[in-house]
DNA sequence: CGGGTGGTTGATTTTACTCAACTCAGGTGG
DNA sequence: CCACCTGAGTTGAGTAAAATCAACCACCCG
């Protein structure tokens, strides 16, 4: 995604600042006052950036910062006792990662950069600190946490009651909104995951995602080439993704 | 769970302080001081006991309180698109519900109580504001969600990758630590929930459920008798909930 | 040019769902 | 007090959906 996100919403480097950044409307900074951001400001580390593959933090590490995204995408896993990963989400730019470390001694999963992505780095410390004078920015911080709370509640339903199309067709039009709120193409854009992320994240086998990718394609609701998306019946794929009483 | 929780640990009628309460070490007062506790304990409204059906609030009712269950048991649902509920979550004593509704203007699922309980409400503008100047407060709020977040993962993980007969294991296995650490016996307990509840829960069917508790029983794992449950084997209950590379 | 990864397609199998019948316990009302 | 009814739970038979196993393709990189 990242590709893309260098693209159209202008990401200039010197954008070192919250005031700045153009995703200041989706992210923390969100509510606050043009002083009060200049203190936000002023605790945000920037890092360079994450390489594909690159890990931000890992499952264990102490916790010390929660990680805002600028550009690029991360995804999140988790192993437990051993076993295999489980891929519990994606983060788009002006996403927080690393919420539910908070209060824990160490980060509960491994988060991993999906392509070339910049990330800035907010010492959880500090940001306690700072929350205790905005009451804003603990509002917005509550609100983040609560707000993939639920998301995970839409995931768990999403991973109880519907099919594997309905799956990827929720995939589909919620990245599709999600670009959109970025101000990207919600019609076109690229994965920066592989079938096997994918499929991991919606609990199907990388088998069953192609082969559902294939009769979306056939039934004209997306254009997939590879990575590369096209979705050409936006309506139809959230009438799939909805559609209910079919088990 | 209510029929257990009247039980054993005394709950006096008069337990109506945080101070006083047996849950106070597992719930938000952890952490605080005596006079920090009573500061908390100033802004708590104690309300009627629900009986079983009521419900503490429902999806789209306004946000206003986050609640600490102090005895009994509460199931919260969620409706999406006129579609039919998704059970997203238990809550026994001194658990919180209401935490994903922070920083919304509704909440986001109905919460019903499985027998009769009581409930401690806290309306989150006065927590808020004494959290302001209650830092261990605002972590243990912190902790709080961010556990949440992490259970959420964790049921991802078991909708996601785990077998019927993990899914009902981790379901016990859970439970009985969940029992253990509020001091009542982990290899006995009632079921305050039905069957249906565990299944849509789990995202199984109800016959499914009914099949795998039965072999369960044969196999020498747990005797179960109708809502009653005696765990025999919780080590192989723990087995089967924890063995990996089954699919 | 060869090896490897990521992705697709086909055939078969497994798992859990659906549908259906049936049991059991509790509550109600005659 | 008992017959009946209802809802919850169990059990069985057949089915459907997605997993697995296996082969194969295409692209990329050295």
């Amino acid at each position: 995604m990242a590709d893309t996100a260098t693209g159209s919403p202008r990401t200039l480097l010197n954008e070192t600042r919250c005031q700045t950044c153009s995703l200041s409307s989706l992210c923390l900074p969100l509510a606050l006052e043009l002083q009060d951001m200049d203190q936000l400001d002023a605790i945000i580390r920037r890092r360079a950036p994450l390489k594909k593959g690159d890990s931000l933090f890992r499952q264990g590490t102490p916790f010390t910062s929660v990680f805002a995204v600028r550009s690029g995408s991360l995804k999140q896993m988790t192993t437990e006792g051993g076993g295999e990963e489980q891929l519990t989400n994606f983060y788009l730019p002006s996403e927080l990662a690393g919420l539910d470390g908070i209060g824990e001694a160490s980060y509960p999963g491994t988060v991993v950069a999906l392509e070339t992505t910049t990330v800035c780095e907010i010492p959880f410390d500090r940001l306690e600190a700072l929350s205790e004078t905005l009451p804003e920015l603990r509002g917005q911080l509550y609100r983040s946490m609560s707000k993939e709370m639920r998301d995970d509640r839409r995931m768990m339903r999403l991973l109880s009651r519907k099919t594997a199309d309905q799956r990827l067709a929720t995939f589909f039009t919620n990245l599709s909104d999600r670009f959109r709120r970025r101000g990207y193409s919600p019609f076109s854009f690229r994965l920066s995951m592989s079938r096997a992320d994918i499929g991991n994240y919606l609990g199907l086998a990388v088998e069953t995602v192609s082969r559902i990718l294939g009769r979306f394609q056939t039934q004209g609701l997306v254009a997939v080439s590879g990575r590369e998306v096209n979705i050409l019946d936006l309506e139809a794929l959230i009438e799939v993704a909805e559609q209910e009483g079919c088990r």
